[in-house]
DNA sequence: ACTCACGTTCGTAAATACTGAACAGATTTT
DNA sequence: AAAATCTGTTCAGTATTTACGAACGTGAGT
């Protein structure tokens, strides 16, 4: 799962760990930086020239910030993957029918990655952006694309990440889990009842291709508007339609 | 303009050259890629297996590919610029009653970065994703910009990178350039008449905050949809109303 | 069974990145 | 107005680290 190099670049290592601290605190100075990671500031300033240079980088005045270079190869690596533009459409048609937030996740390295959210007239405000990622064993999403995963690879998985706990409700004994998958795999679709969020509520439903998982799709919404029918008959209904068109289209291109 | 770091982290440059070169060729092998760079297989994998192991590249079997964490930087880099936020839906409105594409560019390293693109029912097919650069002087939305930077940066910019033509349309003359932007200034908005793409017209106009241009919008379609009163006035008139939307709700906000 | 292509490991020579101290601007304090 | 205190930046030497070629391991194809 977290396969560590064995002779690792250091100025690369190095070098994310600028850039993430550099998003963490929303744009920095040197010496901001330099603090902030125990690190030498002439050290912080050759990385950031570097990477200014580079344009990677921005510098506005005194502080620098992560620049929109970066968007330029995440967006590519979104359109690599080839259910998005099929999935977008009818994420937005998902989300307008429902009112509601819908969700595009896919897996990499053992964490779920939000390749598309796109909000309905009463949608939940959002709080994190397109490219965030999330652990599997805590979301519909994740659950969705877990329950059609080898068995080794879940194993695997909560072996090198745990069953880390964002609410109450989240699923963090290993048997536990592997009985909601196969509940999964039996019904077809996911619940996630405040699992990851409290007061959010949560279906999803995984996409196949060819028997193997490339996503999962989900609509999410406030507890108390998404329950009884709605939660367990309707939502569900409306996602397994969408879910066939994409799967359709993505088979089949 | 192009500031080069006085101690550059040559790492840093060279893993940037690796990913550019598997984004170029859409995911590649340890050797494939030390053919096409003409460096050493070893020097090659230490970097691949570097970037995997901090999770900025995935591979598959035998080969690489660009990683969707770049996205979470991305996204958050674009998440950062105010205006997109509010722009956003307003591009969407004016996508879905002109049925044409309509696109939001901000300045960064003298390029113009696309935050976001978003088509009508009849628009054209897009052909570079989200966060794609493009030149300043021959797109309309980067004309607006230029209009509205100060003389100088214009200077620095055309200085550092040239004026290319991209169709024999494009302005390559400075001269022509700096009357060109004149006629913006003086007309609120910009025109593109196959500058960029043969068979493509585009009218543009500057997003403002405090006398600053922060990014401009833009709608954009084929040479026979848009002409005539259209293209001249009936697009202008909408468009200049979206950034009439755009710049209050950012100023006041 | 052999070959060929692939990714990976390893040890070392040589390049280079890291560092603290000194420098240069800006801004704030006195 | 001078001084103190921020800021980012430059510099040069050493010690670390990277880059490299060759050898290795693995799997596919013949």
């Amino acid at each position: 799962m977290g396969p560590s190099a064995t002779n690792p670049v250091k100025s690369i290592e190095a070098m994310f760990t600028i850039v993430e601290a550099l998003k963490e605190l929303d744009g920095a100075g040197v010496t901001e930086l330099a603090d902030h990671l125990e690190l030498p500031k002439s050290t912080i300033h050759n990385y950031l020239a570097t990477l200014e240079q580079e344009e990677y980088v921005v510098k506005e005045g005194t502080t620098y910030r992560v620049g929109l270079r970066f968007l330029d190869l995440g967006a590519y690596a979104r359109d690599q993957v080839e259910m998005f533009e099929v999935a977008k459409p009818e994420l937005e048609h998902l989300a307008s029918e429902t009112g509601e937030l819908a969700n595009l996740l896919v897996e990499e390295h053992g964490k779920g990655s939000y390749l598309y959210r796109t909000r309905g007239e009463m949608a939940v405000q959002v709080k994190g952006h397109v490219g965030t990622r999330a652990p599997l064993h805590s979301t519909g999403l994740g659950k969705a694309i877990l329950a059609h995963l080898p068995e080794e690879r879940v194993e695997a998985i909560v072996d090198h990440h745990g069953m880390p706990a964002s609410t109450p409700e989240t699923i963090t004994d290993r048997d536990e889990l592997f009985d909601e998958l196969e509940r999964i795999r039996d019904r077809g679709f996911a619940f996630d009842d405040e699992e990851r969020l409290r007061g959010l509520r949560c279906v999803a439903a995984p996409i196949l291709a060819n028997d193997d998982v490339v996503g999962a799709i989900s609509v999410s919404g406030p507890t108390n508007r998404l329950r009884d029918t709605r939660y367990r008959e309707e939502l569900p209904q409306k996602l397994l339609e969408v879910q066939n068109v994409i799967e359709l289209n993505v088979t089949y291109s």
